[in-house]
DNA sequence: TTCTCAGTTGATACTGAGTATCATTAGCCC
DNA sequence: GGGCTAATGATACTCAGTATCAACTGAGAA
């Protein structure tokens, strides 16, 4: 599977139901719902329990290779992601596609909000979302 | 009401059940859920259809006077806030009191990302989760 | 004050996301 | 291959949030 994780070094059995998922996300370019993958893995004729679907997305971002994401609808989301450092996603609301983009200044604003509100800051989410340069032309 | 949000003034009714939610928001000090208010709402048994109290939310949120919050755990939360500008909250994961931040440096941050990625970013949301100074202390 | 009517309510039923259960299956290591 | 145990998946369930719609009421007009 191309989504990055590795089960095995992980301590977790790669089974059928886990590979499906994987691969399903593997074939999607944006970011995607859990009702989507049920669609897509139905359509597909693929044996995967609902439950294991929500599974398999608990345990790929639990290890990093999949990064949960709030769609301003309120929807949930998820995008396939690096699992190696701290990062954030810019989504384009026109196609779904999401770039990665590192931290840049946010660390230093992050920080500037901790000393003036007096708070011990250790979880941050900052969520984009806009159009991409395609979908930007396109209008 | 105390919270700050003039219905007459926007075209809304000030209706009692519109009342009630407000009241039940002033009463608190921390972000809340919909599931309190209706519980808390059902303790003082006040008469408030649970139907309005998600519609009252709503029209809160839309008028700026609360804001909706996605928790780490995937909850949906509100909190109070002034509508008058754009600002980002720091929750405390403790107690669950908020204080609002205005967007300091992150105007630049966003452009920085705008620019390297070639996205048009039209909306932004972040989300600050800690310690507030007496719950850091207290540990 | 009363009238009027559109905005609002709330009881109810519904939808849809996500979870608990548990007997069965199948990875993985020996 | 055998055995242990994690994982599966069918099912039923819970719970948040929404649609419906007859009844009600707030607010301006008369």
């Amino acid at each position: 599977m191309a989504l990055n994780v590795d089960l095995a070094r992980t301590g977790h059995r790669v089974t059928r139901a886990r590979r499906a998922v994987a691969e399903l996300i593997d074939s999607r370019s944006g970011h995607f719902t859990a009702a989507e993958l049920l669609d897509q893995a139905h359509e597909r004729r693929l044996k995967v329990g609902r439950a294991s679907v929500f599974r398999a997305l608990e345990l790929f971002a639990e290890l990093g290779a999949l990064e949960r994401l709030d769609l301003p609808s309120g929807e949930h989301a998820y995008v396939a992601c690096e699992p190696e450092q701290h990062h954030h996603h810019v989504v384009c609301r026109a196609c779904g596609r999401s770039v990665e983009v590192e931290d840049s200044g946010l660390l230093s604003v992050v920080s500037d909000i901790a000393r003036r509100t007096g708070y011990q800051i250790d979880t941050h989410r900052l969520e984009l979302f806009g159009l991409c340069a395609d979908c930007g032309v396109a209008r």
